[in-house]
DNA sequence: TAAATAAAAGACAAATTTATCCTTTATACA
DNA sequence: TGTATAAAGGATAAATTTGTCTTTTATTTA
């Protein structure tokens, strides 16, 4: 469904909204452990999320990253798209060279519907609402024992 | 959704649904000029499929692959799950290790609602119900112009 | 101002996926 | 029986994704 690069960005913009009460900032380091990801590939997805203003960052000690309100607010679908496209919403789901209506592949209208549902899904869900799930312990960005 | 390898795979066995009238075999060229697909990796993919029972082939002249009625009966699913395995049905939507009901990920109960929509529709459409909608021109296998 | 810190950035490496080429095996048919 | 044919299979290569390591830049604080 999502690539490792958008698997590993939406759990750590997740973690980061989760742990950083009152604007504190979040190291990678903290955010790697936290989330099970390699540290210097995640580092280099959290700088494509920076650079589109979906997290801020802050060089130097007491440096890391967090996310201001407006960016809190933000709907997953903005991570998704800043890391894999928006191909998942609006490719071929056999991979013709262009989904069309006119021209449509045999699954097209099934899979158009089902493409809509991950859409609105992504649309409506927000990084502050699956944040506060992990604060009050309802759900997990790692899993637990090996 | 799919890997590269699905797309080809799935578009390959509608293909040999619809051109095969009463039995007759088609032809790898034959059938990645008509989907667009690159011949000799869309082979490997047949033969997987072929081990796995859900195409037939025969060597030799007027050689080629075909499907028998119970494989037409076939549903897009057996299809799927022989090449790109069973993990967009079973894995977690974040990546994590294992997708679980009590240790769930932020997303996994919207997640898991998608997932599942995703296999019911792969349950319910078979590959012969794809052939007659190429048949009767109401779908394509590849782009047509470029 | 200098040292320490942490993200940004660049270069490189491993792993996986996708794609190509060549040889072998099975089958039909002359 | 021998030849042509087409899938099966093996080896290799290109491309992409994923992961690691090192250097640079910006910022804080002593
Ligand atoms: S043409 Fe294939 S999904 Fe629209
Ligand atoms: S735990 Fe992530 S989808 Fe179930």
């Amino acid at each position: 469904m999502f690539s490792k690069s958008c698997e590993y960005g939406i759990r750590a913009v997740i973690y980061i909204v989760s742990a950083s009460k009152n604007g504190e900032r979040v190291g990678i380091g903290e955010i790697c452990q936290n989330i099970d990801a390699p540290e210097h590939f995640t580092a280099k997805i959290l700088q494509i999320l920076t650079r589109n203003r979906i997290v801020s960052s802050q060089k130097g000690v007491h440096g890391g990253f967090y996310l201001d309100d407006y960016q809190k607010g933000l709907a997953l679908i903005e991570v998704v798209t800043a890391i894999d496209g928006k191909t998942l919403f609006t490719g071929c789901g056999l991979g013709l060279k262009q989904c069309s209506e006119t021209n449509p592949c045999p699954i097209h209208s099934k899979f158009k519907s089902i493409r809509n549902d991950i859409k609105k899904m992504l649309e409506q869900t927000t990084i502050e609402e699956l944040g506060n799930s992990i604060k009050k312990g309802k759900s997990v960005l790692k899993t637990l024992k090996i």
